[in-house]
DNA sequence: ATGGACACCTGTGGGC
DNA sequence: TGCCCACAGGTGTCCA
């Protein structure tokens, strides 16, 4: 999927395009990319239809849209999740059919202008919802938006079905200190906690490597086994890692990863683990090595990232 | 708590 | 050319 980076790009376009819009009319296509939504299809029709979008909100690699709230209605957001092959696309109505379109919620926008906002996912891991959103555990608020709307009051809340995600370091109220604390906790394999959403969350299988990889620091290793010195390196790398990302507009680096515009973003960022097996370290020269690990693959030198004992 | 397997899906590219 | 296998940036759940 698209990690943080290319989540917050498809954010920011949203946040820019479709807030204020209203909704005419909404297409399921494939009922397929309503997995996560808690009631049934017509549910989601009836109810996203006619309301009107406040805002684009992101907490790690999920993204929602506040809407308009109904009295005596709690609070609701359209919840996107772009999974592993996701993308929300606005194309103005007569715009040529992009394949894989799964969901196309039709739009009317403040200067009266029509669009479609096309929920678009080869592999369908990705979904569209539409939940609930209560208050956040400790009154901040609930997720990153851009310094445009942070001072909203809507932010204190979060949609339920994201409360289990927590902070990623891109938002104002990430607590590094916290983060820290729970390393220490924690015996299992330092990257098995990096792709902990509910540790922190953001980080995929690509900037997992490369931070560690920046830390040198093997992926096995031990959270707890690591320095509080070294943790907060690697925190740092991971923290710069996105945001340089974030400012590229993603590591857009094939066809299937896209802003809303469905532009691939340019790698501006150069890899140096992710995906280079066999080809010299950056570093030391010796071949970055692949492991199969938790179902997919793992991108490290074995000679700058060595397991160290503990 | 923790690690592993697997389910959810489609598409692409390499080897034979 | 076709076929089979490996692989793809995620998440959730069930089981030892």
């Amino acid at each position: 999927m698209p990690e943080l980076p290319e989540v917050e790009t498809v954010r920011a376009g949203l946040q820019e395009t479709v807030s204020g819009a209203k909704v005419t009319r909404v297409e399921i296509l494939d009922s397929r990319s309503l997995r996560r939504h808690p009631a049934n299809v017509g549910d989601f029709v009836e109810t996203l239809t006619s309301r009107t979008i406040q805002a684009a909100v992101r907490r790690g690699k999920f993204l929602w849209l506040p809407l308009n709230q109904k009295k005596s209605e709690p609070q609701l957001a359209l919840i996107g999740h772009l999974g592993m092959s996701g993308q929300i696309l606005v194309r103005t109505p007569d715009y040529e059919e992009d394949p894989l379109t799964r969901i196309i919620v039709h739009l009317k926008a403040q200067d009266g202008l029509k669009y479609q906002m096309r929920f678009v996912d080869q592999r369908i891991f990705g979904s569209l919802a539409i939940d609930v959103m209560e208050d956040t555990e400790d009154g901040n608020p609930g997720g990153f938006s851009g310094e445009e709307i942070i001072n909203s009051t809507w932010l204190n809340k979060i949609p339920n079905q994201v409360a289990h995600i927590s902070r990623d370091p891109l938002d104002p109220a990430f607590n590094e200190e916290a983060i820290l604390k729970l390393f220490k906790k924690k015996q299992s394999g330092i990257k098995r906690v990096l792709l902990d959403q509910g540790v922190l969350s953001g980080i995929g299988n690509i900037y997992a490597d490369e931070s560690l990889w920046l830390a040198k620091i093997h992926y096995d290793q031990p959270a707890n086994s690591i320095s509080r010195i070294k943790a907060k390196e690697l925190l740092a790398h991971v923290t710069q890692v996105l945001a340089k990302a974030v400012v590229a507009g993603g590591t857009s680096f094939d066809e299937q990863y896209k802003n809303i515009n469905g532009e691939s973003g340019y790698f501006s960022i150069s890899l140096n683990a992710y995906g280079l097996t066999g080809l010299p370290c950056k570093r030391c020269g010796r071949a970055i090595q692949r492991d199969n690990w938790m179902n997919r693959g793992s991108h490290f030198c074995p000679k700058c990232q060595k397991l160290k004992a503990s």
